[in-house]
DNA sequence: GGGTGAACCATCTGCCAG
DNA sequence: CATTCTGGCAGATGGTTC
């Protein structure tokens, strides 16, 4: 808690949808979402002139189809949204050295460990600056919340959304918390909020009338200790710069349930494959293999191992997941796999790891058990690993046309996938900074047709961008019954 | 020597967030 | 009817050790 306003919370509007449409021209002002294109994805982000159907972020892809058929449906470019967030992180960064990332899209900085609070007339003008300065860069809008404490930070910043700037001064909180939701409050979910419903709690105010035993009656030690200092204003949580991973995971929803013994332990090997590959990038090794299974009623379990010491190796980790998914029945079907690798220690201790086995093996020590393989584990005794099943084969990555990718065509230039089927794959040519450009159809095999890099975006495109929403006025649809401007289609879809 | 309890570790589930 | 992916943390439980 500070009596100055001087930590800001950043959060980008509708990042990965805005991302896409400063990329793409046609889009721009029009309903965009951004998620899982399968049957069982879910919603990423939605634009504001999709959530202006009902659609937002988690919500599942079907319904959001139902609720705006009109909408344009792209996957995600992590790695472009990445690119993008770093330069949003280094303008951070110039405020002040204390910065705490939270996702691509949204961040902490700590104004009283750097100097830009000094240099500039106060902590909204340093707010307002930055948001000027993101714009500038990326063309991109974010909002900015500041205020005492993180809590209240980020509150003000939702509040601010849209591209605006909310300041709350220290001493007007509890008026301003007292009538809002408590899943307002950081750590109250759908969970803790139905709990606290069934006790007649819905608001901030009712939370801290209601007292601190009554909060630990409800919710247990630690999470009542905190939501009592939640809902009285109260928040010392510092800003914290880097945190090291502690677990390293990958996980798969498959677009039909797995019911197939062989599939799912190829399935499992794939993962755990995938996992160790991150880890390694990571410079990391961990002891304990976790796995994740999600089966076809929802229901989920989980089943570790710890090894003797971490390790980096994928046969080592595929050989413990292949034991794990050993114990588990699947023959009613999964939804979902996942393979995780905790308890990490720095590549180094590895290191000593290894040597030591080294040295041991050396001495004699391990005595005939070469075909364990590299930092067998403490309950590898008898039961021999299942074979490790070779991954399958598909359309390779760059041959894949997913919706909203970026492809160049020999002819026509460079444009992005707007939809594929039935052997065909729909193109529009345009660019950042070229006006909305037309579409054109061709062979999802023709030879003309290649995937290349996103573009990314920059103080040019922000300017091109700046120009073409200053001529956006003219040609705005009209709009009816003051709902704001919709897709012109929204209410002529066909239907039986 | 037997019983007890604290401390610790490993495992698993559930909740939360973005 | 539907319900991602990644990661963190708390708490219950049960086993081991001193």
């Amino acid at each position: 808690m500070r009596g100055v306003p001087t930590i800001l919370h950043l959060d980008m509007d509708a990042f990965f949808a805005a991302v896409e449409q400063a990329s793409k021209p046609s889009l721009r002002g029009k309903p965009v979402i951004v998620g899982g294109l399968g049957p069982r994805g879910v919603v990423s982000t939605a634009s504001y002139e999709a959530r202006r159907f009902g659609v937002h972020s988690a919500m599942p892809m079907a319904q959001a189809r139902r609720l705006c058929p009109n909408a344009a449906y792209l996957g995600a470019r992590f790695g472009l949204y990445r690119r993008v967030s770093d330069v949003v992180m280094e303008l951070l960064g110039e405020l002040s050295p204390l910065v705490e990332p939270l996702s691509l899209d949204e961040a902490f900085v700590d104004l009283e460990a750097g100097e830009a609070l000094a240099a500039a007339g106060g902590e909204r003008e340093v707010g307002e600056r930055l948001r000027r300065a993101i714009r500038g860069a990326t063309g991109l809008s974010g909002s900015v919340g500041l205020a005492g404490s993180k809590m209240l930070a980020k509150i003000a910043s939702e509040q601010a959304k849209p591209d605006g700037l909310v300041l709350i001064e220290p001493g007007t909180e509890r008026e301003m918390l007292a009538p809002m939701p408590v899943r307002t409050l950081p750590g109250v979910g759908p969970a803790t909020a139905e709990t606290l419903r069934r006790a007649g709690i819905t608001t901030v105010g009712e939370t801290a009338e209601a007292g601190e035993a009554e909060l630990l009656r409800l919710l247990g030690k630690a999470h009542g200790t905190s939501l009592y200092a939640m809902a009285h204003g109260i928040d010392d949580r510092p800003v914290v710069a880097e945190r090291d991973a502690k677990s390293v995971s990958v996980e798969d929803t498959y677009d039909v349930d797995l019911t197939d013994r062989t599939r799912v332990q190829m399935e499992v090997a794939r993962l755990a494959g995938r996992c160790v590959e991150r880890l390694r990038a990571a410079g990391r090794s961990g002891r304990t293999v976790v796995i994740k299974v999600r089966s076809y009623d929802f229901s989920t379990l989980t089943r570790s191992e710890t090894l003797r010491g971490p390790t980096d190796d994928s046969a080592v980790v595929k050989e413990a997941a292949a034991r794990l998914i050993d114990l588990v029945d699947t023959t009613a079907g999964v939804r979902l796999l996942g393979v995780g690798v905790s308890g990490l220690a720095d590549f180094t201790q590895e290191d000593l790891f290894a040597q030591a086995r080294a040295a041991l093996e050396e001495a004699g020590g391990a005595g005939a058990d070469g075909a364990e393989g590299k930092g067998g584990t403490e309950r590898d005794g008898g039961r021999p690993a299942p074979p490790v099943v070779p991954e399958s084969v598909e359309v390779p990555e760059d041959r894949r046309w997913v919706p909203g990718k970026d492809v160049r065509h020999g002819a026509y230039g460079r444009g992005w996938v707007q939809g594929s089927g039935v052997g065909k794959v729909t193109v529009r040519f345009e660019e950042p900074d070229t006006p909305p450009g037309r579409v054109r159809t061709f062979s999802v095999d023709d030879p003309e047709l290649e995937t290349v890099e996103p573009r990314m975006l920059d103080a040019e495109v922000a300017e091109a961008l700046a120009a073409s929403q200053s001529s956006e006025p003219a040609i705005r649809p009209k709009s009816r019954s003051g709902a704001g401007a919709g897709p012109p289609s929204a209410a002529g879809r066909s239907s039986p």
